[in-house]
DNA sequence: TAATTATTTGGCATTATAACCAAATCGCCA
DNA sequence: TGGCGATTTGGTTATAATGCCAAATAATTA
């Protein structure tokens, strides 16, 4: 694979792998309909705090989510609302699958 | 987070992690036009043949391509196209995302 | 200023990924 | 059947990701 190439996949990756956690995955869901604070999405969760803080820092290092300091909260919202489109391919997918493993062949 | 939820938002995960990597994202491309078997995968790619095996079983856990044999080759093929649309919005992420590395501010 | 709420950061233990090599399979054909 | 090319599997090691706690920072209000 020349460097190039490499260097395109390796950007797409970090994307990617930003999402790849039920948590963040969650997040970037609740913040489809409108933005919230940080204390919000851990009720909403039902993680400790930091650990939620940390996940918003991946999305927003990755450039999914940005964030807007309002008086003592720090609201998140969604950057990149296409990520969405991307569920119901996934989806479909995991239905695909678990049609398979029911005993469905071809 | 509710245990539906919860369970929903993990398989997801699953399927998303299982493309979080330039390598196998690499290879969801390249059989994005037509089918390839290992060897060739191995050729293109420039790892360790075992190395490349393990990512494509990774790809075909999570549903996101099928094999099949051949002759003495296995071919690897994308069930699910539709991933691909999603390159197209990640790329965007990661454009504006250097736009503002640039200093480009709002 | 002290107390309070909101959020991030540092540290640490646990678990998961990734890559290579070596060895085991699998299928094909002389 | 013996051997060869193609592919997977096992083992090992190195690196990265996750989650919680405790502590640090920041803004707010009494």
């Amino acid at each position: 694979m020349d460097p190039k190439t490499q260097a395109r996949f390796e950007a797409l990756a970090a994307v990617i792998k930003a999402m790849a956690h039920p948590t963040r995955l969650f997040v970037v869901d609740q913040l489809s309909s409108r933005e919230r604070c940080v204390c919000e999405l851990t009720d909403l969760i039902g993680a400790d705090v930091s650990t939620v803080s940390k996940h918003l820092a991946v999305l927003k290092a990755a450039g999914i989510v940005a964030s807007e300091k309002r008086g003592s909260r720090i609201y998140y919202n969604l950057r990149m609302p296409c990520v969405l489109s991307f569920f119901g391919c996934v989806e479909s997918v995991i239905k695909s699958v678990a049609r398979e493993s029911l005993g469905h062949v071809e």
